[in-house]
DNA sequence: CTGAAAGCGCTTACAG
DNA sequence: CTGAAAGCGCTTACAG
C-alpha cells in the first residue's frame, strides 16, 4: 500500500491524502472521512523509508553537556552518543557536544547558552542538581533528555541508572559472599546524592532479607581518592568488615587502604573503570555492577531523535538501564 | 556530497557515476579514474537511505529453521527474530519461520526443503549436529546463519553462546559462594553435546583457579526432568556437594530433588526459563548465567539482511552473545 | 479546499 | 561506453 493507491481508492490526490495523514487541515470533512476510512480499510502504513529520506533534508542539532573530562565513567557514554549520531547522520542528525570537566554550575549554565546560540533543536544534558541549573532548564523551550542524572524540571526523558536497583543487585551479591552472615561496611562519595543514598539504602534492604548480615558501617569519601584512602585506612585500623562495598567514585585510594590493612576483605564496587577492571582481573575487586554507560549514550541520542524527527515519545519517560553484574570473565 | 554533485564535477551523469560506485563496468578507464578521484576528495558517502529506498524494492526473503515448539528458552529468541524483522520490513524484508519441535533430523531437513521451495535468499537454522544435515546444508546456495548451535559447514555467521565463558563465569560465582573451599556436582544434559561439555570444562577451568574448589561430579540428565530428578535425587542420598550446578535442561527435576532432600545446598543455573525465574525469586536457585537469547534472534537477522542488502559480511563470523548474571533482584 | 508538479538521492532500464 | 529519463514513496510549495 502507497499513498499513490490510497488516493486513487479515494479518487484524489496524493497531496489531499498526505495533509489528512498528517493533520495539516485543509481537507473538507466528507473527502477526510473517505480517506481515513480507506487508510483503515486496507491497513496503510507509511513508508518509514521514504519519510527519512524527505525527513533528512531538515537538518537537526542536537546539543549534548556532559561533565566528562577526567571521568572515565563517561567514555562509554560518549562512545554510545557518537555511534548512535553516526547512524542517524544520514537522517539529518547533526550532534553538538560540550565536554566539561567538574561540577560547576556556572560553566554548565555557559555550556548551555552556547549550544543554545547554535540554534540546537534539543538538549541531551548531565544536569548539575542545583537551582540555578534548574532555574535555567525551565526557561528553555526545546526537549530536554536527563543523562544519567535526574533533576526535576519538565523533561522529555530521564536516561539512567536505577540506583535503588543497583544497590539491591549489589546487596545480592553480598548475600552470595556472606550466606553464612557478616558486616558491610558501604562507602559511597556523599549521602546528599540522591544516586549514593538510593545505592546504600537498595544495599541495606537486599541484605536485610538475610537474618545475619548487617550494613554497619556508612561512610563518606567525597569521590575522591586521597579521602577514601585516608577514611577506609583509619576504619580498618579498629574494624574488621566482612565485605566493603564502594558505591561510587574513590575506589582506587579505597582499595589500595585495603591492600595496605594486609587483611583480606572482599570488595565489591559499581561501574568498569580501569581501576575496577584491573582489580577485577586480579581478584581483589570480586565483583561490580555496571549500568550499561553505552547504552545510556545511544538511547539518548535515539530518544531525542525520534521525538524531534517524528514527534515520538518514549513509552516511558523513566528510561532505565540494567544493573549488570561482572565478574572475573564476564566480557 | 550527492552523486549529482560528483556527477557535475566530473562533468558526466548521474548514470556513469553510479557505474563507478557500484562497479557495473562500462567506463572508460579515463573517466573512471577521474570520477574515482574525486570521490576520494570530495569524501562521498552515498546517503543510505535514498539507497535503502530503492534496495525495498526488490523484496529479501529470509527462512527460519528453530526448534522452539516446547522448548521456552526459544521464546525470546524468536522475540528478538520478530522485532528486527518488524524494523527491516519496510526495507523489503520478508521472514518465514519453520517452528519445529523436538530434535529429529529428517523434520529438520524436510523443514529446510519448504523454505527452499518457497525461494528464499537466505537461511537462518538451528541446526542438528548430524552428518545428514550437515551434507544437506553443504548443498545450499544461499548464505547461512547458524544460530545457538553451531555446526561445521561453509557459513555466512554463527551466533550463539560462548559455552567456555559461559561456564567461566558460572565458575566465577561458584568461587564467590564457595569462598572458603568446597565440592561442585555439575549437571548437564550429555557430555557429548559440545556446549554442555564446554560449560563444564569452562567450570573446572574457573574454579580451578582456588586452591579448595572442586568439581567432584559431573553428571548426565539427557536434558530430561524425569531423569534429573531420580539422578539427583540418587546423588544427594550418598553426597552432599556444597554446590550443584545445573548447565544445560532439566532443571525443574534437580531442583525438586534438592528441595526434597532437605538439604540446603547453593544451585546455580543456566538461562533464565520461568522455572528458574521463579526459583531464583525463591532463593532456590542463587544465580543464573544468562546468553543474552534476545540478541541472539536480533543479531541474526540483522547479519543475514546486511549480508543479503548490502554484501556486508560481520567483522567476525563467530558472533559472541555475553554471558550475563541475573540474581534475585536483577532485571 | 484541492491537485499538478517538483523534489529528496539514488538506481534501473533504454536508446544511442 | 554514455546520458537522458523514469521511478522508489513520500513531502512541499504553489497555483487555482
Amino acid at each position: 500500500m502507497t499513498i499513490r493507491e490510497i488516493a486513487e481508492l479515494a479518487g484524489t490526490s496524493r497531496g489531499t491524502v498526505d495533509r489528512v495523514i498528517n493533520g495539516r487541515g485543509n481537507v473538507s470533512p466528507e473527502l477526510e472521512k473517505k480517506i481515513r476510512e480507506i487508510i483503515q480499510r486496507e491497513n496503510y502504513q507509511p513508508n518509514q523509508l521514504a519519510q527519512a529520506l524527505i525527513n533528512s533534508r531538515k537538518h537537526l542539532r542536537i546539543g549534548v553537556v556532559i561533565h566528562s573530562v577526567g571521568n572515565p565513567f563517561f567514555d562509554d557514554v560518549i562512545k554510545g552518543i557518537d555511534e548512535r549520531t553516526k547512524k542517524l547522520k544520514s537522517y539529518g542528525l547533526e550532534v553538538q557536544v560540550e565536554h566539561l570537566k567538574g561540577y560547576s554550575e556556572w560553566e554548565q549554565i555557559q555550556a548551555i547558552d552556547r549550544l543554545l546560540e547554535q540554534e540546537i533543536d534539543g538538549l541531551i544534558i548531565t544536569p548539575i542538581n542545583v537551582v540555578p541549573v534548574q532555574k535555567r532548564l525551565e526557561t528553555i523551550a526545546i526537549p530536554i533528555v536527563a543523562l544519567n542524572t535526574d533533576i526535576h524540571i519538565n523533561k522529555l526523558a530521564f536516561v539512567g541508572c536505577d540506583y535503588h536497583n543497583n544497590g539491591m543487585i549489589c546487596g545480592d551479591i553480598a548475600k552470595l559472599i556472606l550466606h553464612q552472615g557478616g558486616t558491610i561496611a558501604a562507602v559511597v562519595g556523599n549521602f546528599d546524592m540522591s544516586g549514593h543514598k538510593q545505592r546504600v539504602e537498595g544495599l541495606e534492604e537486599s541484605v536485610g532479607q538475610h537474618p545475619n548480615i548487617v550494613v554497619t558501617a556508612k561512610l563518606e569519601n567525597q569521590d575522591d581518592d586521597q579521602i577514601s584512602y585516608h577514611l577506609v585506612k583509619d576504619y580498618l585500623k579498629t574494624h574488621s568488615p566482612h565485605l566493603l562495598y564502594f558505591g561510587a567514585a574513590g575506589i582506587a585510594g579505597g582499595v589500595q587502604a585495603v591492600l595496605e590493612s594486609g587483611k583480606n576483605i572482599p570488595i565489591i564496587t559499581v561501574d568498569e573503570t580501569d581501576c575496577v577492571k584491573k582489580n577485577l582481573e586480579q581478584g581483589i575487586v570480586w565483583a561490580t555492577v555496571t549500568q550499561q554507560p553505552y547504552l545510556q549514550g545511544d538511547i539518548s541520542v535515539k530518544i531525542l531523535y525520534d521525538y524531534l524527527a517524528n514527534k515520538k515519545k518514549p513509552k516511558d519517560p523513566y528510561c532505565y538501564t540494567k544493573g549488570q553484574i561482572k565478574l572475573k570473565h564476564s566480557k
